[in-house]
DNA sequence: TATCTGTTATATATATTGTATAACAACCGA
DNA sequence: TCGGTTGTTATACAATATATATAACAGATA
């Protein structure tokens, strides 16, 4: 799997590195059971401190991407509880589309986005 | 407009009170032309520095929901440059699709998701 | 035993966030 | 003109978040 950081971008570098696995999992690049580097390797590949690594590690386990075991390092296992993922989704949604409506932007032009990167990721 | 800042969230101040006036004019509490209160009036109100308040509305002209003025204060003024927004929007929207795909949720639930946001929204 | 995991603990440097105080220029009403 | 308002800018400070660096630990593995 492709993982691309951006250290000048505002965005925190786990955080980065923790969308580009779910990036990765969402297009079928990496899926359920493999294992993902570890935190040192992963780390020393992208040129990164370990702890950072850990960082995003850690979280994607509290959100129910990956499970962390000391013999085999991390591991893709989804938690689907998908009841609370769509209510976390619908929370994040609702700044994202009340700016949508200042700048006019209809329903039927989010649906048409949305479907748009649906496709992109089945593509992979 | 009723706005409301939780001091206990992880979220900065000056991004929650952003967020509370876009929902503001997304359900048409205040509209184009009219007034927000004074940086030094609504950080009296709500308790926090002027500062905070001035880092808000800054953010807030930017990205194009205010015009400031010495005179007039505040004024709620949108620059629609919907190209520009959807392509925003779109960005924002990779992440929590690829979210949503890892946690089995389909292109309809979503659709269902943004629809009765919209729904929200418009009620006011 | 030597080596690999994640995990935890310190320490340090930098950036972000929020507050505090102060001053400035432009405007407005009296 | 005077006093008060507006956003704006500057400086300083404390608290927190981010990223790095080094080190050590317990469990598993070959």
């Amino acid at each position: 799997m492709y993982v691309k950081i951006d250290f000048n971008s505002d965005e925190a570098i786990y955080i980065q590195l923790r969308n580009q696995i779910i990036y990765g999992i969402a297009t079928s690049q990496i899926q359920e059971g493999d294992n993902l580097p570890s935190v040192r390797e992963l780390a020393e590949y992208i040129g990164i401190n370990m702890h950072t690594v850990n960082k995003a590690y850690t979280i994607l386990k509290q959100e129910g991407y990956v499970k962390l075991d000391r013999r085999k390092g991390a591991v893709i296992a989804i938690d689907i509880d998908k009841i609370q993922a769509i209510e976390d989704m619908k929370e994040e949604l609702r700044v994202i589309l009340a700016k949508a409506i200042c700048k006019n932007i209809s329903c039927q032009d989010v649906f048409e986005v949305v479907g748009e990167i649906f496709n992109e990721f089945e593509r992979g």
